[in-house]
DNA sequence: AAAACAATATATAAAATTATATATTATAAA
DNA sequence: TTTATAATATATAATTTTATATATTGTTTT
């Protein structure tokens, strides 16, 4: 079926759910917190449990939302698992709301 | 009950809900749209409908969630109500957005 | 005052998210 | 190989968000 939208419409929807995706992922204040602990540097989830104070089942449940939306990707060392970011989209927001919120 | 959280973990948890504040309510498409529309101009609600598509009963409850969170004013003039940009931060994270996703 | 119009409000069903308790998998050490 | 540890998975209840139909408020025009 055809739209007869202009293509800027579409484009816009495009960018807007692309930026929607992230907005959405980075709105929780458990998720935000991993993602600043994971700017500056990697970490295994032991680490941030101790770090951010978020229970287990909590911590895997919103480390899994950040690995189904690429925002990190992760590597195992023996029992550990090590996440580091993985989004240079993510990455920027991050920076842009540091700068913003916590300077 | 004592929390023995390091003051850090705190104050990064406040900085962590006024920003989560802001990206939870840009996180929805018709929202983050209708900003869009806001930052370059004023616009009453049939302008916002026409130039978005957005039903009128979800027009009415996002644009009750935008003011609701001090993103958005009104004043009205006759019949029609006038929306505008009220947030720095928001506006603010917008022209980052544009600049990152439109550009 | 009655009609028409712009906008908001209510109500509720559907869907998604979050919190929380419990269970399972995979690795390493004893 | 049994035990302990690191992490993930499942299950479900509570909450929040979104979609959608319908009703109401307030303003202007006649």
């Amino acid at each position: 079926m055809k739209t007869n939208l202009p293509i800027d419409v579409v484009k816009m929807r495009q960018s807007m759910d692309r930026a929607t995706r992230l907005l959405r992922v980075l709105s929780n204040p458990d998720r935000l917190l991993l993602m600043c602990h994971l700017t500056s540097k990697e970490s295994c989830v032991s680490d941030l449990e101790l770090a951010t104070a978020i229970v287990q089942p909590t911590l895997s449940q919103q480390l899994a939302v950040l690995r189904e939306e690429g925002l990190v990707s992760t590597r195992r060392e023996g029992k550990q698992i090590f996440y580091t970011l993985a989004s240079d989209d993510a990455l920027f927001l991050m920076q842009t709301l540091y700068s913003r919120f916590c300077g």
